[in-house]
DNA sequence: TGACAATCGGACCATCGGTCCGTATTCTGA
DNA sequence: TCAGAATACGGACCGATGGTCCGATTGTCA
């Protein structure tokens, strides 16, 4: 792999800060187009789409990088996220944490998780697979492994962007109401 | 409102039976264009757009008829879906019932969760709304009320078609693995 | 049967994701 | 420092899609 030149680097730097701010400032994901960020990141769309591929990868780039610092965590942080926490409280952790990201960056996640199209696939994408994989290993000491896998995906499921959104825009919970309740969801399904 | 016109009826059903089987038969939804669907009804695009205003409500119409019958059943057929249920038991068969409708059907669910677009909203829809409604009154008695709407929404994460056809397609399970499951959970959840 | 209203149908439109290629910029090494 | 090769740029362009429009057609009812 050769090195980056430097308008090369300069311009995946706009294209990813004008791809943000346009999926945080917008009601909804599908109403931004590339055309719209290449604009905004005053660059040509040939450019956008070489740097990026897709408009699928654009956005699981700007996420990656929202994402870093929760991932850090998990992966090499003190407890509760890091490695060096007992399973069940690490489990309620990260959905929390999760859960947080989310509501936080509910424009990106919601962007992601609508990023559908035909070869759909939230529970493909390596994200998706590796938090549950975690998830799951971490609880299948507890219950038996195929049950493991089960719960994973449903802890997973109760913080979907969506859902988090419809509780906060159509139901007017507070964050701290739903990460209360989650607490006890979590704590229900986990704690015999 | 006027009697429809009988070759406005007959195109209708035309229409919504040309819809039917492209979904059930394509692997993506988003694969089916209007103009697919208007072509093997043997209608134009204006009269298909004029009777069902986008696709979303094609969509959500082709959807209802197939779930008519569960509709049905729950809202006034015997137990174990009918009124005269008691609370636990009417809703771990309703969420049983709706989990086969939606493995049976797949790719009508999809195409349906799949909507999404701009004014989003899996959980503004109708169907939605009144399900999740009536599983939080069955569980009301139980739980606080606020709990009630969000074991209401977790239970509903659980059978979301995406999810389904993940594990089905993904991961490989079967039909029954996954109810059983799906039993358990929902055993787990209700029960303390 | 005639005449009016409702319906039809497909050409047409705007927009979107994505591609292409002539031109401009950056890098290299002598 | 500079020339030439390698790389990146950018916007015109493309095919497809959801949705609209309106002259032609068909059903209805007296």
């Amino acid at each position: 792999m050769q090195e980056e030149r430097a308008d090369a680097a300069r311009n995946r730097k706009a294209i990813l800060e004008a791809a943000d701010d346009l999926f945080a400032t917008s009601d909804s994901p599908s109403e931004v187009s590339m055309d719209d960020i290449a604009r905004a990141a005053g660059v040509g769309k040939g450019t956008l789409f070489r740097r990026f591929g897709d408009r699928r990868n654009l956005i699981q780039q700007v996420y990656a990088v929202r994402l870093a610092p929760l991932r850090e965590q998990i992966e090499s942080g003190p407890p509760p996220l890091g490695p060096d926490t007992p399973p069940r409280e690490r489990v309620s952790a990260i959905i929390d944490a999760i859960a947080v990201v989310k509501l936080d960056n509910a424009h990106l996640m919601l962007a992601l998780e609508e990023g559908s199209g035909p070869t759909n696939g939230l529970h493909k994408s390596p994200d998706y697979v590796a938090v549950h994989g975690l998830l799951r290993d971490l609880v299948a000491s507890k219950f038996g492994k195929s049950r493991a896998s089960w719960i994973a995906h449903s802890l997973l499921a109760n913080i979907r962007a969506d859902l988090l959104g419809h509780l906060v825009k159509g139901e007017g919970m507070s964050h701290s109401d739903i990460r209360l309740s989650l607490r006890d969801f979590v704590a229900h399904t986990l704690d015999y």
